[in-house]
DNA sequence: TATTGTTATACTCTATAACTATA
DNA sequence: TATAGTTATAGAGTATAACAATA
């Protein structure tokens, strides 16, 4: 818990780097590129409510970085796709927030690879199953 | 990062069991009982501007969870304490927040046991030193 | 009838800038 | 002059409720 409210703390700071809101960020990191994902789909990975979605993909849209399509089974139904400007800033933002804290430096090489195991094998299909 | 969030997408559920916002959990986790704290650190510490403090602490000031008390050393001062109701709410939902994801029995209780220590030596001293 | 996304509304979170009372 | 906290203001995130189009 207090690894999760550390970097929660940080968020916001590498989130403004690119002018992004920590909301906006969270939706970055969902929209996988090549794998457009429905509106609903999107507000369920966020557990927030559907009105949302709309807001934050208006203004993700509006910079260019999203893209609402059609969805081909439901006309009820769009999907949303990241355009290039959208996967080009998605892979920097990720990158940054991948910068491991400084006090990595304490765990040797093989405490390492031992931690981020364990790590995926906690999180395995927790989020967005295909 | 994906643990990040998807802790960060569990927080408002958490948090809205207790009637609270995340920003109010992470303020409650901030205040420890009987560890005064003057409002600017807490603003440090939530990595937001001084300003948000007053309306953060105004909301769980009026709900009886936190005081204001004038600071010993300087009158401009003002420091933090969690009220008798805070502290009851404050362990609550710390226990609630440290309720471990299904996931874990994945690990053995020997790994869970050097993840933990692992997370500890990564976090010591990362937030509010004494 | 039920569901997908939108709109309207209200409240919280957040930053910036201007203010106050101390230092 | 500088600092701690407040107030005013504006934009973004969030939930609820009501709505249109489609299923």
């Amino acid at each position: 818990m207090k690894f999760f409210f550390t970097r929660r703390a940080d968020l916001p700071t590498v989130a403004s780097k690119f002018e992004l809101s920590p909301a906006q960020c969270h939706v970055l990191h969902l929209i996988e590129p090549d794998r457009p994902i429905p509106m609903g789909r999107l507000a369920e990975a966020l557990a927030c409510d559907a009105s949302n979605v709309t807001g934050l993909v208006d203004r993700l849209e509006s910079r260019g970085l999203v893209r609402r399509q059609p969805s081909a089974e439901d006309r009820r139904s769009k999907v949303l796709e990241l355009t290039p400007a959208g996967v080009r800033l998605r892979s920097i933002v990720l990158e940054h927030m991948t910068t491991p804290p400084e006090t990595l430096h304490r765990l040797s090489a093989d405490e390492q690879r031992a931690l981020v195991k364990m790590l995926r094998r906690l999180l395995e299909r927790e989020v967005s199953p295909p």
